[in-house]
DNA sequence: CTGTTAGCGCGTTCAT
DNA sequence: ATGAACGCGCTAACAG
């Protein structure tokens, strides 16, 4: 920086100013600096800047997949955040804490980032308190129990499953199976599948229908329980899949014979790009996972611009997309094992 | 760090140096010095320890999926990359450059890392050559054409093609396709696409088997694409996938009446924990996507720390897992409308 | 084995 | 509209 300010007969000082905008530069100046700076090829040393600003213009994500590998998703938020911050000049730190406190504010207290983004929130979340305790900004992709003062987007769970199982109703099915992640991936309390579960049973009550709630792995042989149970409940002729579970679903049902479409019904809750990778084809209410994961990161970026604005909250509705795959639904009635969809119980 | 130093009796450099541990310091003043960091809960300033020592300790990744959000892959790679970070005590930017040169430095000239990991390294890449105009520390995950003093590890998609077409061979096929993925996902001369086409072709002509390369988007109604060949070329019994190309292929060939694995076979080639989501399952060559993340830091890290040291070269070889899905292929003949792949052709 | 001290490259206050 | 000078928190000589 001393370089170009001899190079165009300034003082360094004015060098920051021309950097930084934060001082009126005559335009005369200020083209002379900015010549020396490109013939230079100069850039301003981001550490310094941060040492002397106390700001490191960066924000760490608090990244799941790094621990258990199927997060598939975590990808499509992953490329919202990105989005926002770099538009923002910030800069994406990926951390690998896990739901240990201590590894979550450490970017924060080193200085290394500004702000944290949390994702795989707990209704009841160690790593919030400690933040909270501090004071430290911070936004979360998700939500806790008690989310007063924090900004947050969360998708609606509660209304999504609501409204697969009103679908489901009309296509005349009576008994219905919930699928959520085994608690090992996200933790005993995650938000999502306690919502969902709740507008489960809600549901089913007013439109007096039968359901079972399901919690299952997805790696390996995972789907043999998926089959056992439906062998076991016959009568189940539907299923709502949250994220990954369609792939054991899918899996059992065709191992015990049951034609999706045909005979059985199945609409998946994933993340919105991922649809179109489910083999066959499924309705699904998709995770609009790429503008989460960009509003999470604008809220705290605006969070950090102005600390005293309001939280921002938002929990994103879902829609359903219903895809018609394979061959149109006539009935192969001998073929069939389990019961149509068409038909509901009788 | 003065307030440390003075609760415990010593000056700052002391401090530092039993944070750093880079001189020895008795094991009594270290233990006070220890526990007075302990009692104020005093962490180093990163951006301060970065000015002074000119050395980040992070390094970039870049990203792809930041622009087109079907990598699921990448994710996978991600958490490789973050465990090794992580372990090393490294910070993880990521950064959402395209494949121009000028963003992929960016972090390096600012002092944001000290490293750079590439991904989706084309045959011919500006990047590269950017980044070795001014000697820039970098691994790829992937590799050029040329790769002279270059670390990096990439799969051997020519042999994992060779691999799955000899698999192919023995079932009986004799008329197998490719699918790759569009050009416009990874640039015109994508080396995963250049070698797999070379040992596709290589050994189509060892075998004396006939074959086709289809490249094909994969989202929305891109699988027309792909059913519409399957019609025009009935005599293809069989496909390797590359990545998400599955998704198309399996929903073209369903919607073609052709049963998997009964009337054709598929073999995908995809990062390893993915290939438990296909459905139905697929016989696989799996990428092992998640140790090349954690080599591709590691061989940058070792770089960082021996500059001087040779560069590492891997490329890892994949093999063939077999999943045999659903019934037994027996044969349904009278609902067929392909060649069955027990026979190949007559 | 430990203390003293001079910067690292930038932002910013105070002067002019 | 511009310059001079100080210091952010830490590391690494150099001295003892």
């Amino acid at each position: 920086m001393v370089d170009i300010a001899r190079r165009s007969g300034v003082a360094v000082s004015t060098v920051s100013y021309v950097l930084s905008g934060k001082r009126v530069v005559s335009a005369e100046t200020r083209e002379r600096v900015q010549r020396a700076i490109d013939e230079l090829g100069f850039r301003p040393h981001e550490p310094a800047r941060a040492l002397k600003s106390r700001s490191s213009r960066a924000i760490s994500l608090f990244f799941p997949a790094a621990r258990h590998g199927l997060e598939i998703d975590s990808n499509i938020f992953l490329s919202g955040v990105l989005e926002a911050t770099s538009e923002a000049g910030y800069a994406l730190l990926v951390s690998t804490a896990t739901h240990d406190p201590a590894g979550i504010v450490a970017p924060l207290e080193t200085g290394r980032a500004d702000g944290v983004i949390l994702m795989e929130v707990r209704l009841a979340d160690d790593r919030v308190d400690r933040l909270r305790k501090d004071d430290f900004p911070f936004s979360m992709i998700g939500r806790c129990a008690n989310n007063d003062g924090i900004s947050y987007v969360d998708f609606d769970f509660d209304d999504a499953v609501a409204l697969a199982l009103h679908h489901l109703h009309e296509l005349g099915h009576r008994h219905v199976a919930l699928l959520n992640r085994v608690p090992s991936v996200a933790g005993a309390d995650y938000g999502p599948t306690a919502r969902s579960v709740q507008g489960f049973e809600r549901t089913l009550k007013d439109l007096s229908m039968e359901g079972e709630h399901l919690l299952c792995g997805t790696s390996g042989a995972d789907y043999i329980e998926v089959l056992r149970f439906f062998e076991r409940v016959p009568d189940c002729t539907a299923a709502i899949a949250v994220s990954v579970t369609y792939a054991p679903l899918l899996t059992a049902l065709r191992d015990l014979g049951r034609h999706v479409p045909n005979d059985f019904s199945v609409i998946a809750i994933v993340a919105s790009p991922i649809s179109d990778l489910v083999t066959p084809q499924l309705s699904t209410i998709d995770v609009p996972a790429h503008e989460m994961g960009r509003l999470g990161a604008e809220i705290l970026l605006q969070r950090l611009a102005e600390p005293d604005a309001p939280p921002s909250q938002m929990v994103l509705r879902g829609s359903l997309t219903v895809r018609s795959s394979g061959p149109p639904p006539r009935r192969l009635s001998s073929t069939n094992l389990g019961m149509a969809p068409a038909e509901g119980r009788t």
